[in-house]
DNA sequence: ATTGAGTCCGTACCGCAGTACGGAGTTATG
DNA sequence: CATAACTCCGTACTGCGGTACGGACTCAAT
Protein backbone atom coordinates (compact mmCIF):
# COMPACT_ATOMS: atom_id res chain seq x y z
CA UNK A 1 0.00 0.00 0.00
CA UNK A 2 0.90 3.23 -1.00
CA UNK A 3 0.89 6.02 1.73
CA UNK A 4 -2.12 7.82 -0.42
CA UNK A 5 -3.94 4.70 -0.41
CA UNK A 6 -3.25 4.25 2.97
CA UNK A 7 -4.50 7.53 4.12
CA UNK A 8 -7.75 7.48 2.08
CA UNK A 9 -8.87 3.83 3.64
CA UNK A 10 -7.88 4.98 7.06
CA UNK A 11 -9.80 8.78 6.70
CA UNK A 12 -6.72 10.60 7.43
CA UNK A 13 -5.00 12.84 5.45
CA UNK A 14 -1.78 11.76 4.09
CA UNK A 15 0.53 14.54 5.60
CA UNK A 16 -1.24 13.27 8.90
CA UNK A 17 0.25 9.66 7.91
CA UNK A 18 3.66 11.37 7.81
CA UNK A 19 3.00 13.23 11.08
CA UNK A 20 2.10 10.14 12.96
CA UNK A 21 5.40 8.75 11.54
CA UNK A 22 7.42 11.57 12.69
CA UNK A 23 5.81 11.25 16.40
CA UNK A 24 7.02 8.02 16.11
CA UNK A 25 3.30 6.00 16.89
CA UNK A 26 5.29 3.45 14.01
CA UNK A 27 8.12 2.56 12.34
CA UNK A 28 9.07 3.36 9.19
CA UNK A 29 8.14 0.83 6.64
CA UNK A 30 10.17 -0.76 3.84
CA UNK A 31 10.79 0.88 0.57
CA UNK A 32 9.72 -0.29 -2.96
CA UNK A 33 12.06 -0.64 -5.71
CA UNK A 34 10.71 3.04 -6.90
CA UNK A 35 11.85 4.31 -3.94
CA UNK A 36 8.62 5.02 -1.88
CA UNK A 37 7.24 3.62 1.33
CA UNK A 38 5.61 0.21 0.80
CA UNK A 39 2.88 -0.07 3.83
CA UNK A 40 1.79 -3.39 5.06
CA UNK A 41 -1.95 -4.16 5.44
CA UNK A 42 -1.75 -4.31 9.57
CA UNK A 43 -0.48 -0.23 9.31
CA UNK A 44 -4.30 0.25 7.82
CA UNK A 45 -5.39 -1.26 10.98
CA UNK A 46 -3.08 0.79 12.76
CA UNK A 47 -3.86 3.94 11.71
CA UNK A 48 -7.69 3.31 12.01
CA UNK A 49 -6.86 2.37 15.90
CA UNK A 50 -5.19 5.36 16.21
CA UNK A 51 -8.10 7.43 14.10
CA UNK A 52 -10.19 5.77 17.11
CA UNK A 53 -8.52 6.39 19.91
CA UNK A 54 -8.33 10.36 18.96
CA UNK A 55 -12.13 10.81 18.45
CA UNK A 56 -12.52 9.23 21.88
CA UNK A 57 -10.26 12.13 23.31
CA UNK A 58 -6.53 10.20 23.68
CA UNK A 59 -3.93 12.35 22.90
CA UNK A 60 -1.22 11.45 20.74
CA UNK A 61 1.21 10.99 23.88
CA UNK A 62 -1.02 8.36 25.24
CA UNK A 63 -1.52 6.78 22.37
CA UNK A 64 1.82 6.10 21.84
CA UNK A 65 1.52 4.22 25.42
CA UNK A 66 -2.17 2.34 24.34
CA UNK A 67 0.25 1.21 21.28
CA UNK A 68 3.30 0.06 23.75
CA UNK A 69 0.31 -2.19 25.86
CA UNK A 70 -1.72 -3.17 22.40
CA UNK A 71 1.72 -4.85 21.39
CA UNK A 72 2.64 -6.53 24.80
CA UNK A 73 -0.43 -8.60 24.86
CA UNK A 74 -0.67 -8.40 28.60
CA UNK A 75 -1.99 -5.60 30.94
CA UNK A 76 -5.07 -5.43 30.61
CA UNK A 77 -5.03 -3.84 33.86
CA UNK A 78 -3.50 -0.69 32.76
CA UNK A 79 -5.82 -0.88 29.31
CA UNK A 80 -8.84 -0.63 31.36
CA UNK A 81 -7.04 1.47 33.67
CA UNK A 82 -6.62 4.08 30.98
CA UNK A 83 -9.88 4.02 29.55
CA UNK A 84 -11.80 4.75 33.11
CA UNK A 85 -9.15 7.50 33.47
CA UNK A 86 -9.52 9.29 30.55
CA UNK A 87 -13.38 8.77 31.32
CA UNK A 88 -12.98 10.72 34.30
CA UNK A 89 -11.24 13.31 33.05
CA UNK A 90 -13.75 14.26 30.63
CA UNK A 91 -16.56 13.77 33.28
CA UNK A 92 -14.74 16.65 35.12
CA UNK A 93 -14.45 18.43 31.71
CA UNK A 94 -17.71 17.86 31.54
CA UNK A 95 -19.23 19.23 34.76
CA UNK A 96 -16.76 22.31 34.30
CA UNK A 97 -18.25 23.20 31.04
CA UNK A 98 -21.98 22.37 32.09
CA UNK A 99 -21.05 25.23 34.76
CA UNK A 100 -20.78 27.70 32.09
CA UNK A 101 -23.67 26.79 30.36
CA UNK A 102 -25.83 27.32 33.72
CA UNK A 103 -23.94 30.48 33.89
CA UNK A 104 -24.48 31.86 30.49
CA UNK A 105 -28.17 30.63 30.07
CA UNK A 106 -28.59 32.61 33.59
CA UNK A 107 -26.85 35.38 32.26
CA UNK A 108 -28.97 35.34 29.01
CA UNK A 109 -32.75 35.27 30.82
CA UNK A 110 -31.77 37.86 33.92
CA UNK A 111 -30.14 40.21 30.66
CA UNK A 112 -33.49 40.93 29.11
CA UNK A 113 -35.23 43.04 31.96
CA UNK A 114 -32.12 44.87 32.76
CA UNK A 115 -31.23 48.43 32.42
CA UNK A 116 -28.35 49.27 30.08
CA UNK A 117 -26.25 50.30 32.64
CA UNK A 118 -26.54 46.98 34.72
CA UNK A 119 -26.28 44.68 31.87
CA UNK A 120 -22.89 44.08 31.99
CA UNK A 121 -22.50 43.52 35.55
CA UNK A 122 -23.65 40.45 34.95
CA UNK A 123 -20.30 39.67 34.61
CA UNK A 124 -18.82 41.19 37.61
CA UNK A 125 -19.62 37.93 40.08
CA UNK A 126 -16.38 35.82 39.98
CA UNK A 127 -16.98 32.46 39.51
CA UNK B 1 -1.62 51.90 38.89
CA UNK B 2 1.48 50.19 37.15
CA UNK B 3 1.04 47.10 35.09
CA UNK B 4 2.18 44.67 37.87
CA UNK B 5 -0.23 46.50 40.30
CA UNK B 6 -2.91 45.72 37.58
CA UNK B 7 -2.06 42.37 36.63
CA UNK B 8 -1.74 41.19 40.41
CA UNK B 9 -5.12 43.01 41.40
CA UNK B 10 -6.62 41.15 38.29
CA UNK B 11 -5.84 38.04 39.01
CA UNK B 12 -3.55 37.41 35.66
CA UNK B 13 0.21 37.40 34.95
CA UNK B 14 1.73 40.79 33.70
CA UNK B 15 2.47 39.21 30.37
CA UNK B 16 -1.22 38.10 29.92
CA UNK B 17 -1.98 42.19 30.17
CA UNK B 18 0.82 42.84 27.58
CA UNK B 19 -0.69 40.43 25.41
CA UNK B 20 -3.92 41.19 25.60
CA UNK B 21 -3.03 44.67 24.30
CA UNK B 22 -1.03 43.75 21.82
CA UNK B 23 -4.48 41.89 20.93
CA UNK B 24 -5.80 45.29 21.34
CA UNK B 25 -8.70 44.50 23.78
CA UNK B 26 -8.00 48.29 25.25
CA UNK B 27 -5.53 51.10 24.04
CA UNK B 28 -2.35 51.77 24.82
CA UNK B 29 -2.27 54.16 28.50
CA UNK B 30 -1.11 57.32 29.06
CA UNK B 31 2.73 57.18 29.98
CA UNK B 32 4.22 58.44 33.55
CA UNK B 33 6.77 60.59 33.35
CA UNK B 34 9.06 57.38 34.45
CA UNK B 35 7.38 55.94 31.12
CA UNK B 36 6.14 53.11 32.56
CA UNK B 37 2.47 52.77 31.95
CA UNK B 38 -0.24 54.47 34.10
CA UNK B 39 -3.23 52.40 34.08
CA UNK B 40 -6.97 54.16 34.70
CA UNK B 41 -8.35 52.27 37.66
CA UNK B 42 -11.45 51.29 34.65
CA UNK B 43 -8.25 48.74 33.56
CA UNK B 44 -8.78 46.53 36.22
CA UNK B 45 -12.47 46.20 35.59
CA UNK B 46 -11.81 45.10 32.26
CA UNK B 47 -9.18 43.05 32.78
CA UNK B 48 -11.44 41.46 35.41
CA UNK B 49 -14.17 41.38 33.05
CA UNK B 50 -12.01 39.66 30.20
CA UNK B 51 -10.75 37.15 32.68
CA UNK B 52 -14.46 36.38 33.76
CA UNK B 53 -15.59 35.97 29.94
CA UNK B 54 -12.64 34.03 29.47
CA UNK B 55 -13.83 31.52 32.01
CA UNK B 56 -16.97 31.41 30.45
CA UNK B 57 -15.48 29.98 27.54
CA UNK B 58 -15.16 32.94 25.35
CA UNK B 59 -12.05 33.35 23.07
CA UNK B 60 -10.30 36.47 22.80
CA UNK B 61 -11.49 37.31 18.95
CA UNK B 62 -15.01 36.92 20.75
CA UNK B 63 -14.28 39.11 23.83
CA UNK B 64 -13.25 41.85 21.27
CA UNK B 65 -17.29 42.17 20.04
CA UNK B 66 -18.39 42.19 23.78
CA UNK B 67 -16.00 44.72 24.47
CA UNK B 68 -17.38 46.71 21.25
CA UNK B 69 -20.95 45.87 22.82
CA UNK B 70 -20.43 46.90 25.85
CA UNK B 71 -19.09 50.34 25.06
CA UNK B 72 -22.00 51.07 22.77
CA UNK B 73 -24.31 50.91 25.43
CA UNK B 74 -27.34 49.20 23.20
CA UNK B 75 -26.71 46.37 21.53
CA UNK B 76 -28.22 44.23 24.30
CA UNK B 77 -29.39 41.75 21.63
CA UNK B 78 -26.70 40.70 20.01
CA UNK B 79 -24.79 40.07 23.92
CA UNK B 80 -28.15 37.74 24.71
CA UNK B 81 -27.28 35.94 21.42
CA UNK B 82 -23.61 35.43 21.99
CA UNK B 83 -24.71 34.75 25.63
CA UNK B 84 -27.17 31.70 23.99
CA UNK B 85 -25.12 30.78 21.15
CA UNK B 86 -21.97 29.79 23.46
CA UNK B 87 -24.32 28.30 25.52
CA UNK B 88 -25.34 26.13 22.48
CA UNK B 89 -21.68 25.95 21.38
CA UNK B 90 -21.20 24.18 24.91
CA UNK B 91 -23.85 22.14 24.35
CA UNK B 92 -22.83 20.24 21.49
CA UNK B 93 -19.49 20.04 22.91
CA UNK B 94 -21.11 18.38 26.29
CA UNK B 95 -23.13 16.05 24.03
CA UNK B 96 -19.86 14.94 22.09
CA UNK B 97 -17.64 14.12 25.25
CA UNK B 98 -20.13 12.21 26.91
CA UNK B 99 -20.54 9.94 23.84
CA UNK B 100 -17.25 9.37 24.55
CA UNK B 101 -17.22 8.86 27.65
CA UNK B 102 -20.24 6.12 27.58
CA UNK B 103 -18.31 4.39 25.19
CA UNK B 104 -14.92 4.44 27.38
CA UNK B 105 -16.77 3.11 30.35
CA UNK B 106 -18.62 0.73 27.92
CA UNK B 107 -15.02 -0.68 26.78
CA UNK B 108 -13.59 -0.43 30.49
CA UNK B 109 -16.34 -2.61 31.25
CA UNK B 110 -16.31 -5.06 28.27
CA UNK B 111 -12.90 -5.37 28.54
CA UNK B 112 -12.59 -7.19 31.80
CA UNK B 113 -13.89 -10.70 30.67
CA UNK B 114 -11.89 -10.56 27.33
CA UNK B 115 -9.28 -12.90 25.82
CA UNK B 116 -6.18 -11.01 25.04
CA UNK B 117 -6.63 -11.26 21.28
CA UNK B 118 -9.99 -9.56 21.41
CA UNK B 119 -9.22 -7.26 24.05
CA UNK B 120 -7.94 -4.59 21.58
CA UNK B 121 -11.15 -5.48 19.01
CA UNK B 122 -12.92 -3.07 21.00
CA UNK B 123 -11.82 0.12 19.55
CA UNK B 124 -12.75 -1.35 15.72
CA UNK B 125 -16.00 0.01 15.65
CA UNK B 126 -16.52 3.05 13.79
CA UNK B 127 -17.78 5.70 16.17
C1' DA C 1 6.31 13.58 -25.51
C1' DT C 2 3.96 15.58 -22.09
C1' DT C 3 0.64 16.15 -18.86
C1' DG C 4 -1.23 14.80 -14.41
C1' DA C 5 -1.03 12.32 -10.28
C1' DG C 6 1.36 10.53 -6.77
C1' DT C 7 5.47 10.47 -3.64
C1' DC C 8 9.51 12.25 -0.95
C1' DC C 9 11.77 15.53 2.04
C1' DG C 10 12.56 19.30 5.07
C1' DT C 11 10.75 23.07 6.90
C1' DA C 12 7.40 26.49 7.85
C1' DC C 13 3.04 27.71 9.12
C1' DC C 14 -1.95 27.50 11.33
C1' DG C 15 -4.93 28.57 15.54
C1' DC C 16 -5.24 29.38 20.32
C1' DA C 17 -3.78 31.58 24.51
C1' DG C 18 -0.50 32.56 26.56
C1' DT C 19 4.62 32.17 28.64
C1' DA C 20 9.54 32.98 28.67
C1' DC C 21 13.83 35.36 27.70
C1' DG C 22 17.36 38.72 27.57
C1' DG C 23 19.16 43.13 27.85
C1' DA C 24 18.35 47.74 29.19
C1' DG C 25 16.62 51.20 32.08
C1' DT C 26 14.49 52.95 36.64
C1' DT C 27 13.07 53.01 41.25
C1' DA C 28 12.57 51.59 46.20
C1' DT C 29 14.86 49.63 50.23
C1' DG C 30 18.42 48.41 53.16
C1' DC D 1 25.66 52.82 47.13
C1' DA D 2 24.49 48.57 46.00
C1' DT D 3 21.12 45.16 45.50
C1' DA D 4 16.50 43.76 44.53
C1' DA D 5 12.41 44.53 42.29
C1' DC D 6 9.94 46.38 38.76
C1' DT D 7 9.20 47.96 33.93
C1' DC D 8 9.97 48.13 28.90
C1' DC D 9 10.62 46.05 24.35
C1' DG D 10 10.91 42.73 20.78
C1' DT D 11 11.05 38.25 19.72
C1' DA D 12 10.86 33.43 20.38
C1' DC D 13 9.08 29.53 22.40
C1' DT D 14 5.35 26.31 24.54
C1' DG D 15 1.69 22.61 23.70
C1' DC D 16 -1.47 20.39 20.71
C1' DG D 17 -2.50 18.34 16.36
C1' DG D 18 -2.07 18.81 12.46
C1' DT D 19 -1.71 21.42 7.52
C1' DA D 20 0.75 23.61 3.72
C1' DC D 21 4.59 24.56 0.58
C1' DG D 22 8.06 24.03 -2.83
C1' DG D 23 11.21 21.60 -5.48
C1' DA D 24 12.55 17.15 -7.12
C1' DC D 25 11.45 12.69 -8.58
C1' DT D 26 8.85 8.75 -10.64
C1' DC D 27 5.07 6.58 -13.02
C1' DA D 28 0.98 5.71 -15.94
C1' DA D 29 -1.94 7.18 -19.44
C1' DT D 30 -2.89 10.10 -23.39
Amino acid sequence: MTIGELARRAGVGVETVRYYQRRGLFPEPPRSPRSTREYPPELLELLRFIRRARGLGFTIKEIERLLVLRRSRKEQRELVAMLTSKAADLEREVRETQASIDTLREMAANCEGLPAADRWRLFDTEG
